[in-house]
DNA sequence: TTGGAATGCCAAAGCGCTTTGGACTTTCGC
DNA sequence: GCGAAAGTCCAAAGCGCTTTGGCATTCCAA
C-alpha cells in the first residue's frame, strides 16, 4: 500500500492525501477525516525512504559506540543510556541507528554517516581528554551532542555530563568526615575524560584537607568486576592499606566487595566503599538501605536529556551550543562508617 | 556531493559512474578507475535514502528490544547480543535500528517498521512461551530471526538459540554427582521460553537421578543481583536449605554470593553454585580459576550468528526455516565443590 | 568486406514521497 | 452584483539513486 494506490481509492490527488495526512491546513476537515480513516484501515504508513528523500530529513539520530580496543568490551552504561535515549526517540517519531565499532574505525564512520546522509545528528559516547571526534565533527556540520565532555580548551560543543568532579569531591570529603586519613581510588580509565575528572575531585578533596595523596592508592583501568576484585587485592596488600576506597562504577564495586570478603573484611566496618552508581537497572538494589554507599547519577535520565537536547538542535529551537550538568546526589548506605581507628576510640569511651 | 555532481566533474552519465561503484562489467576498467579514484578524492557515498528508495532494499536490520512493563529494566544480556550482531551488520554494508519499546506497544512498533519500510528484515528478543509475535510477523511476511525459541507447536520459523535445557541438565547432574541432594534454582522469569527450558532441564535431572523436588527450592524472577541475594535468602531460611544452588544468570550470582557472605558461608565448600553465564564482557573473570563454576555461552557469539543468518535469509541463499541450536559448556571453577556432609566423611576417612 | 558479437557508454524512466504553483469553487464585504 | 479573498483540490516537478533499453564503436570471423 502506498500513497499512490491509496490516493487512487480516495479518488483524491497523491498532493491531498498527503497533505491531509501530515496535517497540512488547506485541506477540509472532512476529507481529512476519510483520508485518515482510510490510512488507518488499510494500514497506510509513508515509506520513509520516500520521505527521506524527498524531505531531505533522516529521521534518524546515529549513535557510534566505541569498542574497547584492548577488551572488545561493550560498557553496561551504554545500553542504559541508549535506553533513554531510544524513549525520546520513539515519542519523536525518529529512528535510532546504532553503530558498534572498534576505536580505529570510529572516525572513518562518522564520516561515512555523514556522506551517506542516513541520520539528521549524532550522540557521541565515552569523549577522552582531548577527544579528535569533536574537531571532526564540527568540520563535517552533522549536529551532534557528546555525553560527556572533553577537556581540551574549546568548549563550543553541545553536551550532557554530570558533574563528576564535585560528586567524588564530596565522597572523598564524606569519607574524611568519618575520620578516613587513607582512601583508595579505584577509577575507570584515564584516558576517558570523566575519570581524569572524578580523580581531580579526589585529589582536590584530598588536598584541600590537608591529606597526603599516594599514587599507589590510585587505580585506573576499565571497569570490570574483575578490575575491582584485582584492584582491591593490590590495596589491601599494601603496608598501609586504604580504610576506605572510592570506586567508580557499581560493576567493580562487585568486585571490591568479593575481594573484602576473601580477606574477611566487612564492607562498612573494616573498609569503607562508596561507588559510582549510574542506576544500572539490573543493579539497582532492593534493600531498604542500599548496599552500597553511592554517588547516583541516571544514566538513562542522562540518555533521555541528551537526546532530546539533540532533536531540538537539529529542529532549531535551541541556542547552540547547549550545555546540561547533572548533578549526582549521594546516597547513605550500608557501606561506609567511621574510620576503625575512630571507631575503636568511639567503642572504648 | 551527490552523482550528478561526480559524473559532471567527471564528463560521464550518472549510469556509467553508478555502474562503476556498484561493480557492474559494463564499463571499462580504466573509467572504473577514475571513477573509484574521484569518488574517494571528493569523498562521495551514495545517498543511502535514494538508494534505497531505487533498489527497494532498506539496507537496515530492525532489533525491537522490550522493555519488561514492570520494571522499565533492560537485559544486559541484549548489549552483548547486539555487539555481536552489529559487527555482522557492519561488515556487510547493513544498519541496525534500534527500538526501545514497553511490551504493549511491541507488535504495533514491528507493524509500523514494516509498512513503513525501513528495516529489511528483524531479529526478534525474549521470546516468551506461546509469543504471538512469532505468528504475527510470519503474517506480516518480514524476514526474522528469534534469538532463543518458543514451545508452541509450530517450529517453523528461524532461530538461534542455546541448548538451555541440555546446559541445566547437565549442570544439576553434576551436582548430584558432588554428593548434593537438595539443590535450589534461581531462575529467570518464567513467562520467558528460555527459563522454562532451564527448569525442565533441572527437574528432568533431579527426576532421573530419583531425587525429589521441592518448589520450595525453585525460584523464578528477573535476573536482577538484587533477587539473587533475597532468593537466596530464602533458600537459607529453608528448614532444610539446599547444599547447591543453580542461577540463571551470573548478575543474580553476585547476589547469590552477597548472601553466603552475609552469613558466613563460604562459596564452593558450605554451598556450591553453579552460574549460567553469557560471557558478559563486564563480568568475564580475570583469574586463572574462574571464581564460578558455569554453564558459558557466549551471547556476543549467538548475536553474530543470528545476523548473518537473516542476512542469508534476505539474501536468499540460506533454506528457510532455519535453525541453530548452540551448545553451552561447562567450565569448572571455584563456586563447587562436594556437598557437605559427604565432605565431612571424606575428611573423617 | 561485412555481419554479428562484444565493449563501453548514455538518456530517460521510475522508486514513493513532498512541495510548488496553479486552478477552480465558494464566501464575503461593499 | 461584483471583485477579492478564502477554501479546496490537483498536476507536475524534484529528491538522488538504480536500471532498462539502446546507441555507437571496435573487433573478429567468415
Amino acid at each position: 500500500m502506498n500513497l499512490k494506490e491509496l490516493s487512487s481509492q480516495l479518488g483524491l490527488s497523491q498532493t491531498t492525501v498527503s497533505r491531509a495526512l501530515n496535517g497540512y491546513p488547506e485541506v477540509s476537515e472532512s476529507t481529512r477525516r476519510r483520508v485518515v480513516e482510510a490510512a488507518e484501515r488499510l494500514n497506510y504508513r509513508p515509506n520513509t525512504r520516500a520521505r527521506s528523500l524527498a524531505t531531505g530529513r533522516a529521521m534518524s539520530i546515529g549513535h557510534v559506540i566505541p569498542l574497547s580496543d584492548r577488551h572488545e568490551m561493550l560498557n553496561p552504561i551504554f545500553a542504559d543510556f541508549i535506553a533513554g535515549a531510544g524513549e525520546t526517540y520513539h515519542k519523536c517519531g525518529y529512528d535510532m541507528v546504532l553503530s558498534i565499532v572498534s576505536d580505529a574505525e570510529e572516525s572513518a564512520v562518522y564520516q561515512e554517516l555523514a556522506a551517506k546522509r542516513s541520520v539528521d545528528g549524532l550522540i557521541v559516547h565515552a569523549p577522552r581528554t582531548g577527544d579528535p571526534r569533536i574537531a571532526l565533527l564540527k568540520e563535517i556540520g552533522l549536529p551532534f551532542v557528546v555525553h560527556g565532555r572533553t577537556s581540551s580548551g574549546d568548549d563550543d560543543y553541545n553536551w550532557v555530563d554530570v558533574n563528576n568532579r564535585r560528586a567524588f569531591r564530596r565522597a572523598t570529603e564524606f569519607l574524611i568526615d568519618l575520620g578516613h586519613r587513607r582512601i583508595g581510588l579505584i577509577n575507570g580509565q584515564e584516558t576517558m575524560d570523566f575519570a581524569v575528572r572524578r580523580r581531580d575531585g579526589y585529589l582536590g578533596a584530598l588536598e584541600e584537607r590537608g591529606l597526603a595523596t599516594d599514587p599507589q592508592l590510585m587505580h585506573s583501568d576499565e571497569m570490570t568486576e574483575g578490575y575491582g576484585f584485582s584492584a582491591t587485592q593490590d590495596l589491601l596488600a599494601l603496608p598501609d592499606p586504604p580504610t576506605a576506597i572510592l570506586v567508580s562504577s557499581i560493576i567493580p564495586a562487585n568486585g571490591v566487595r568479593r575481594a573484602l570478603d576473601a580477606r574477611g573484611l566487612t564492607l562498612g566496618r573494616d573498609v569503607s566503599v562508596i561507588a559510582f552508581d549510574d542506576d544500572l537497572s539490573y543493579f539497582r538494589s532492593v534493600e531498604d538501605v542500599p548496599v552500597f554507599t553511592s554517588i547516583r547519577s541516571s544514566v538513562r535520565e542522562a540518555g533521555r536529556i541528551a537526546a532530546s537536547l539533540l532533536l531540538d538542535i537539529i529542529a532549531g529551537s535551541s541556542d547552540v551550543p547547549s550545555k546540561e550538568l547533572l548533578e549526582a546526589d549521594l546516597t547513605i548506605g550500608q557501606s561506609t562508617g567511621p574510620a576503625p581507628k575512630l571507631r575503636q576510640v568511639i567503642s572504648e569511651s
